[in-house]
DNA sequence: GTTATACTTCGTTAGTTGGCGAATTACAGG
DNA sequence: CCTGTAATTCGCCAACTAACGAAGTATAAC
């Protein structure tokens, strides 16, 4: 129960939710989320601790950024299935797929990192 | 969006859950709620009016009682798939499973409504 | 070492939320 | 009518949350 409502009550804000989304398409470094939310890095950092607590994304760090990703299958069946079920409900909201081009294109233009290959 | 969010914010709270997995059940007038929560009314029916809001549980009167059941597949998306979602996930929570037996076997003792039979 | 960038942590503040009791409405039964 | 029960609405308060900026940590570049 503590964790299916850690899940629901990380889900409980839309700028949370637009993270999860966008990271659907691939992994993205804090200041990429930084840019796309368009919130300070303070706020961006606590929420992404809170989709970490959750269980909901993992992170890498690689030089002097920190890289977020969907977690895994192997994470709880808690974060799977809501991961899931967000995505079926939501892909097609116009918020999501304007978030996904900006991704896609590298039009996260104060990023310095913009254009990583990975 | 929206829809989606008020549904992800309607289960955001622990006593919202346990009405909705409750109600899995049978129908629950108000004050058997009441007593299965052991909240104040004006708490309660707030609980319920944000559930109903988000389109999870619907209501019919019937006298001096209210009687609330799940929402039926014809209402929206966002909450016929949370129910099932939520239900996959929690069915055997210990305090769900206490829930479920205090209202299978009637033990909404201070309800003056227990035993109805519908 | 110094500077710059990336990110996190901490403290503050404004807005939201969950809880309660009091007052109100609705209804059934004297 | 009046009384009692069921439920909702309203106002209040404590706790939580999301936002920010300032300060601190870490790493890369110079």
């Amino acid at each position: 129960m503590r964790c299916f409502m850690a899940v629901v009550k990380a889900l409980g804000d839309e700028n949370r939710v637009r993270v999860l989304m966008a990271l659907r398409a691939r992994e993205l470094c804090v200041c990429e989320i930084i840019e796309l939310l368009g919130l300070a890095p303070s706020t961006v950092s606590k929420h992404l601790s809170i989709l970490f607590q959750a269980g909901l994304v993992e992170s890498r760090k690689e030089g002097r950024w920190v890289y977020y990703r969907l977690a895994k299958s192997d994470t709880t069946p808690e974060a799977a299935s809501a991961i899931a079920w967000m995505t079926g409900l939501l892909e097609h909201e116009r918020t999501i797929c304007e978030d996904q081009r900006r991704i896609t294109e590298n039009r996260l233009s104060m990023c310095e990192n913009n254009g990583y290959q990975g």
